[in-house]
RNA sequence: GGAGGGGUACUCAAGCGGUCAACGAGGGCAGACUGUAAAUCUGCUGGCUAUGCCUACGUAGGUUCGAGUCCUACCCCCUCCA
């Protein structure tokens, strides 16, 4: 076991809350390994950055020593999570679970040590349960403690239904948090209600309560919006590295820190340094590249994450065109076609009016020559490049 | 059951018979400036076989030379009273 109070300062890191105050202290002072785990949702499988963050923490936890357990709600999935308020969900059949189950593997891996990590399924206990089970389990709460929950509160204030089974979700999850006998479960903010309600069941059990520990929602490419796929701000760990690393150059340099706080690996006094130079006047753009560096070649490895910072540099630095893009061949009735239809089907613009606009507004250029003349047409036999925008290219040969 | 308010482009939100592809704001995109950062400034933001044509203002009809704007029916939201 390392040193308590590292262990304490690396695992409140970018936490939004530990709760009670002091537990976590006391917990690691029991000198074991602690059963830490986060409960999983065996619906959309895509993970972004966003996801990351608790598995990060699952990370840290896991190398301090104790055991991370990685809980695919499986059973609770019948229920669907009411926090957030949305409808209900279509049960998943078993294979769809299961399916999803590896896919979450396989991403998961690139930060959790596969050999170390315990994954588990809460229906094994929540199924054994049976009706008597769950009559009982649900005499442990209350009603009007349940409806403290925010989202419940409001939609009863509301007028809004609450189907009874909704109320059975925290009580299962609670129920994970006993058939586990856990020291420590995370989750995003969302999850405090629900992890609270852990502890109150374990307390019912006879066990000592579980430590509350929510992660923030992390901001998306835009500084703003919690990080989401339905948003378009977001980094998908599956994305390749050029991709990537595009996307981490361009986050704001205030958002830098943020994400280095709750991406990174590197320590606490590692990122004070950086901080440091940079208010010594170095460029936060180079600390940005280390921040882009370190999260490439964790999802891919250092060489592509070397060479995407290298592509990146010729690209922006100098100017050059991708290395790779999208080529598309296409046939030309006339021996010719005009430049906007080229657009189009090449997919760099999703109209020919947005075409018009884009050679308006001087956006599109073949082989780095800036078009002026809307009407241009391309005659059949060539091949170049195309550009709209600094992001979007394309290399057309037209037949 | 009664009374009233409202549904407009990605979102919010003007409009109250022609000048409306629809004010304004946000978002997004592009250009300038840069460090593909932020901030700032400027422009664009329905489609097309493109100085014109087509499709759009909850849905379906109607009045009118002309309808987002008026009428009728329908659908959906919200507020107050019972």
């Amino acid at each position: 076991m390392m040193d308590i109070k590292l262990q304490l300062a690396e695992l409140s890191r970018g936490a939004e809350e530990i709760l009670p105050e002091g537990g976590l202290e006391a917990k690691l002072k029991l000198d074991r390994p602690l059963n830490v785990y986060v409960g999983f949702d065996p619906t959309a499988p895509d993970l972004h950055l966003g996801h990351t963050v608790v598995i990060n923490k699952m990370k840290q936890f896991q190398d301090f020593g104790h055991n991370v357990i990685f809980l695919i709600g499986d059973f609770t999935a019948l229920i669907g999570d009411p926090s957030g308020r949305n409808i209900t969900r279509p049960p998943l059949t078993r294979d769809e679970i299961n399916e999803n189950a590896n896919t979450y593997k396989e991403q998961v891996f690139k930060i959790l040590d596969s050999e170390k990590t315990i994954i588990d399924f809460n229906s094994r206990w929540l199924m054994e349960l049976g009706s008597p089970g769950l009559i009982k389990l649900a005499s442990r709460y209350t009603v009007a403690r349940m409806l403290e929950r925010d989202d419940f509160a409001k939609r009863f204030a509301e007028h809004q239904s609450i189907a009874i089974h909704e109320l059975l979700y925290p009580l299962a999850q609670g129920y994970d948090a006993v058939s586990l006998n856990a020291d420590v479960q995370m989750g995003g903010t969302d999850q405090k209600f629900n992890l609270l309600v852990g502890r109150h069941i374990q307390q019912s059990f006879q066990q000592e309560p579980q430590i509350a520990l929510t992660v923030p929602l992390l901001e998306g490419l835009d500084g703003v919006q919690k990080m989401s796929k339905s948003y378009g701000n977001y980094i998908g760990i599956t994305e390749p590295p050029n991709e990537m690393f595009g996307k981490l150059m361009s986050i704001s340099d205030k958002l830098m820190w943020r994400y280095f706080e709750l991406l990174s690996f590197r320590t606490l006094k590692e990122i004070e340094a950086f901080k440091l130079a940079v208010n010594d006047g170095k460029n936060p753009r180079d600390i940005k590249f280390e921040l882009a560096i370190e999260i490439v070649s964790r999802f891919h490895d250092m060489n592509l994450a070397e060479s995407a910072k290298d592509e990146f540099i010729a690209r922006f630095q100098k100017g050059a065109v991708p290395s790779e893009m999208p080529e598309h061949a296409l046939e030309a009735s006339d021996g010719v076609m005009g430049i906007a239809h080229i657009l189009k089907n090449a997919g760099l613009v999703t109209s020919t009016s947005e075409a018009f606009r884009m050679i308006k507004q001087g956006a599109v250029r073949i082989d780095g020559e800036r078009v002026i003349d809307k009407d241009c047409n391309i005659s059949s036999g060539s091949t170049h490049i195309y550009q709209v925008g600094k992001r979007r290219f394309a290399k057309v040969s037209l037949k």
